[in-house]
RNA sequence: GCGCCCGUAGCUCAGUCGGAUAGAGCACCAGAUUCCUAAUCUGGGGGCCACAGGUUCAAAUCCUGUCGGGCGCACCA
């Protein structure tokens, strides 16, 4: 943002400027105790209209340590408000609200502010450019991106883009699981493929294995490259091999997949790599120094039945139970070897070093590690000096359907939905907007059916169509000679306001999406302000004079158009975020 | 048995660090519209916010318990 944007103020922020200084002020004055605490006040739109066009609850929330009737407080703020040129009016409204109404003019203003911040309209300073490390997908490279894999892709990247608009530095970045048993497992699957294309007839693909085509070319790569000189040595030899060229082709293969979602990570960490720096031997070193790590034997599962060859064995155990979990968890295997937990325990120390908050962005059904995460995350910070705001986001799991039917899956067979499959049958924009239009942490269906249907029910439409009706309206306005002027915006009325109040949201949606790491309100608030601009549109059906394009009145049009073009401009900057396309023709 | 998430209109879902009379779309009912900016429009009915307690000026929202649904529960990843 340039510094002479920056000066900009969107009229929300100004207000609450305002009223912060009133409370200053106040004081200043002695009404109010020195250096009170304001973090409970707010100052935002009533959920009423008539309630007027901002509300503060400063009053009720001071009352307390003012030693004061919440009403005669909210009198004295009240007055001082009422000074302000942009107010029209304060009231004072049940238990001591403070209800403004807005000048016509103030309002008027924004679309001037709309238009000089242009993409950068609704850019908060908010975050203070702290460092966020969001780490999402991250799925296992054992194959393509599949559809349980595409919630938490979506959400993990509109958050990141939603931080970083919200003034973080953000990376975006992906834990890639090549160390653990399942990457063996794609080096002899490889191998298998390896074999045939070698020209052996290698038959059903054996239990245990991955079935899926996709490793038959890497196999066909690899008898290319290598020719035949693996077919008859013992695993030991061609593992390694196999296992960094599968998980190589793997991870392409995953990079082409998020690219058709228009996902691109900062970092790609390697768990092998951490492993070989031997950073999970440091996280170990310092936990036991600090009595957090001990040897001791894990407890069998309660509740449930034991499995058959359950015995117990001492582990090195991580004491996860001091932070909230409910059991201690080993870090390392019976052979030496990390567990899953133990190297994600370091790589979490390792992104740590690099950022001011982590966020990690994962499906439900690791739900259950949660805590232990959580405790070594916290454990660590303590080792930092200072803690580390660290936050999992769980997104629940995708019901897919047909038509009301559901899809019927099965992993094992290979027969799974991909992502590249579903962005070629419905696009990236349905699957992405689609995706946030429920909040993450509920379950929810995606009808391949519904969404691709262009009509006023589907959200993803009807929020394209509002802006491809805006750039339409715009070029139709060209063609007559009428162009998008900020000399006559005096002429919008009442109802042209209502659409400006509407889009004067934006900023603050964005801050408190942020700040919930919810991306999904944007959603949601760009599907309002395109029903706000559809319900103008229809104005226009009964009374010619309330339409954009009044082709004897080109002051009024000019406003009109004016006033389109910045809603455009948020709905675009909203759909930005999304990683959506603003269309301009449907 | 334990942990996490969810429960809001008939359906799919929103609901701002707790705020004023709980919202939207679909479906339903009634109207409008073939002149137009129609990938339709306007209006209406519909709620014990799962249930029971608690916290306070104020609870769908926070706490406790119960019921219902989903996910998970040894050294897997």
């Amino acid at each position: 943002m340039s510094k002479q944007q920056s000066e900009i103020r969107t009229l929300h922020a100004a207000f609450a400027e305002k009223v912060d200084a009133v409370l200053a002020a106040l004081e200043m004055e002695g009404f109010l105790p020195a250096e009170c605490p304001r973090a409970g006040v707010t100052v935002e739109p009533p959920r009423e209209a008539s309630h007027g066009d901002l509300a503060t609850n400063a009053a009720m929330v001071l009352a307390k340590q003012a030693r004061a009737n919440p009403r005669d407080l909210a009198a004295r703020i009240a007055e001082k408000l009422a000074q302000d040129p942009d107010v029209e009016a304060a009231e004072i409204a049940g238990p001591g609200f403070i209800n403004l109404h807005l000048s016509d003019t103030a309002w008027r203003a924004e679309l001037a502010a709309i238009a000089a911040l242009g993409d950068d309209y609704g850019r908060s300073p908010l975050g203070a450019s702290t460092t966020v490390n969001v780490e999402y997908v991250s799925a296992n490279p054992t194959g393509p991106m599949h559809m349980g894999h595409c919630r938490g892709a979506v959400v993990g990247d509109a958050l990141a883009a939603l931080l970083e608009f919200a003034g973080h530095r953000v990376i975006r970045e992906y834990y890639v699981n090549d160390a653990g048993s399942q990457v063996d497992t794609l080096a002899r699957s490889a191998y298998l493929r390896y074999r045939e294309a070698s020209g052996e007839d290698i038959g059903a693909i054996p239990e245990g294995l991955y079935p899926g085509d996709y490793l038959i070319v890497v196999g066909q790569r690899l008898a290319k490259e290598l020719g035949a000189r693996f077919m008859s040595e013992p695993e030991a030899e061609w593992l390694p091999i196999f296992r960094a060229e599968a998980v190589t082709a793997m991870m392409d293969l995953i990079r082409d997949d998020l690219a058709l979602l228009g996902i691109h990570h900062d970092v790609f960490s390697s768990e092998a790599a951490l492993q070989l720096a031997k950073k999970p031997e440091a996280a170990e070193a310092w936990l036991r120094k600090h009595d957090l790590v001990y040897d001791g034997v894990l407890e069998a599962p309660k509740g449930k039945a034991p499995p058959e060859d359950w015995e117990p064995v001492e582990l090195p155990l991580f004491r996860s139970t001091r932070f909230g979990d409910d059991q201690d968890r080993p870090i390392r295997k019976s052979d030496g070897k990390w567990t899953y937990f133990g190297a994600d325990l370091a790589y979490h120390m390792q992104k740590a070093e690099q950022a001011d908050a982590l966020i990690d962005i994962w499906g439900a059904d690791h739900s259950g590690t949660v805590k232990r995460i959580k405790a070594a995350v916290a454990a660590l910070s303590q080792g930092q000096g200072k803690p580390i705001p660290f936050d999992v986001k769980l997104v629940q799991m995708v019901q897919l359907m047909r038509g009301g039917e559901p899809l019927k899956m099965s992993k094992r067979s290979g027969n799974f939905v991909t992502i590249a499959e579903m962005v070629e049958e419905v696009g990236k924009d349905v699957v992405r907007f689609t995706m946030l239009t429920r909040k993450p942490e509920a379950q929810m269906e995606f009808d391949f059916a519904k969404v691709v249907e262009a009509s006023k029910d589907n959200p993803v439409f009807y929020v394209q169509y509002a802006h491809a009706r805006i750039h339409s309206t715009l070029r139709k306005g060209a063609i007559e000679g009428l162009v998008p002027s900020a000399d006559h915006i005096d002429l919008l009325g009442a109802e042209e306001l209502d659409l400006i109040k509407q889009a004067a949201q934006f900023p603050r949606i964005v801050e408190a999406a942020a700040q919930a790491r919810e991306p999904h309100r944007l959603a949601f608030y760009l599907y309002e302000l395109a029903g706000a601009l559809h319900a103008y549109w229809n104005l226009g059906n009964d009374s010619p004079g309330k339409r954009f394009i009044i082709a004897q009145e080109s002051d009024l049009s000019g406003a009109r158009l004016f006033l389109a073009d910045q809603i455009g401009q948020v709905i675009r900057n909203g759909l930005a975020l999304l990683g959506v396309e603003a269309v301009e023709e449907m």
